[in-house]
Order: structure tokens, then sequence, then C-alpha cells
DNA sequence: AACCAGGACGTGA
DNA sequence: TCACGTCATGGT
């Protein structure tokens, strides 16, 4: 067992230990039967790993990983919630939608301009799918969808075991000093992946427990102050 | 009042 | 390939 893959899954059970298992991707309008309906983790379904599953749960998905690109998950469920008041978590409806309209509505996750273009790309290559599961080639071809997106519509709306990378999970492992702090996307995709079990739940919780504890311990600088991981990395 | 948020794209070297 | 500027609103 390399010393990679020993740290990734120490901290993955500390994560989980600490924080329980996570409940990604909320969902702005979970059926009746989920309890998770209200307060603070509405929308949010702890250890439900079948969701989404009907058609305008999985659209939810992919308009949302559009709008929270270098946004707060908050406004990017405001946005949501603006939309879904104008019946737009519909993907033919949305294309109807006038463009001030949509700008409006999404206004409040920034980057309006941007992301109502990206929007309506990515929802004529869901019409396009025919409920299909995309490959993660013909995503990146989307403008709009980078590596993140990708990896985040592959892995939270359509449960493929792609694991997903953001700064949060580089500036972790980098300031834990166990990879390099230029190390590309796909290179620590490929590091978590190759050493975790090819697991879709798994890599559902465990990024978004990366981003719960980055949320705490390394969002201000200095990064890392008080993080507990600390006391664990001595090996 | 600066800094950051569950990034991606276009440009020029 | 790679560094760098740009996109924009809202919370702390």
């Amino acid at each position: 067992m390399s010393k990679f893959q020993n740290q990734v899954t120490i901290i993955y059970q500390k994560l989980y230990d600490l924080y329980g298992p996570q409940g990604w991707w909320p969902l702005i309008n979970l059926n009746s039967t989920n309890p998770y309906k209200t307060g603070a983790i509405r929308g949010y379904h702890p250890g439900n790993y079948d969701l989404p599953q009907e058609r305008k749960d999985i659209y939810e998905v992919i308009l949302g990983a559009i709008l929270t690109q270098n946004t707060s998950w908050l406004q990017a469920e405001n946005a949501l919630l603006n939309l879904n008041e104008l019946n737009a978590i519909v993907p033919e409806k949305l294309l109807g939608l006038d463009d001030e309209i949509l700008k409006l509505a999404i206004r409040c996750a920034g980057f309006l301009n941007q992301k109502s273009i990206y929007l309506m790309e990515i929802t004529r290559f869901f019409i396009e799918l025919d409920g299909r599961v995309p490959t993660r080639k013909k995503l990146l071809g989307v403008k709009g969808v980078g590596n993140e997106t990708a990896d985040s519509i592959l892995l939270y709306a359509y449960k493929q075991a792609e694991f997903v990378v953001d700064t949060y999970t580089k500036r972790l492992f980098s300031h834990l000093g166990i990879v390099d702090e230029n190390i590309k996307y796909m290179e620590l995709k490929e590091l978590f992946e190759s050493n975790l079990p090819k697991d879709t739940s798994i890599y559902n919780e465990y990024h978004a427990l990366i981003v719960e504890h980055a949320k705490r311990y390394y969002s201000k600088k200095p990064y890392g102050v008080d993080d507990p991981l600390k006391s664990m990395l001595i090996d």
C-alpha cells in the first residue's frame, strides 16, 4: 500500500467520522418521503445514493453544477429556486425563456452573462442526450463545462465513478504536504481514483466531505489553522 | 473594505 | 502548454 493510498483512506475515514454522510447533491424538490426537506439541510439526502432518479432532478443537478461555479452553493440554490418559480427546471421550458428573464433569475449566482449562455448550451446538450449518459469527453465539449463541472455532472447527476477535484481538494491536500501545490487537475483526479475503490458512493461522499472540511479550515488565510487532520499526519 | 465563493474561457507568450 | 486577465453578485 502506497503512502498516498494510506493517507487518502485515513483522511476519508476521519472526515466521515467528523461530519457523517453529506447527502449530496442537494435537490430543491425532494419527494415527500424524504425526511430532509426543511431547515439547514434542506435538499440534502444523507445516506441515499439513489438520487437523482427522475429526469427533472438529473437536469436540476446539471443546472446547479453550472450555477455554483466559483459561487457559494447558497447563491446557486437561490438561482435554482428562482428558476423553479418560473417552472424552468424543465429543459424545454428553460430554452424558451426570455434571455433577460433568465439572467434576472440567475443574477444572484453571479457571472449572469456567461452562465445564461452556459445554461442554454448544456440544456441543448441534455436534450440531445435523450436520457443517455454522456461521456466525459462530450461533456467537456460543451461551452461552460470544464473538468470539475464535467466530473460533478457525471458523479452527482449520473452516478458515474468520476472523482471530483476542486480548489479545496488541491488546497487541502497540498497544505497537508501530500501532493505538490502545482499538481494538475487530471493528475490529482487520477491519484484519487487509482488509490480508492472505484465506488460511486465513496467518490460522492469524499468530495462532499472535503468541501465541508475545507469550508471550515481552508477558506481564510492562513489556511489549516486548527485543522484536526494535521494531528494524524504524523507517520 | 478587501477577500472569497463547490470555475471556465480567451488571449498571448 | 501555461500564466494571466476577465467574468459579477453577495456574504463576511
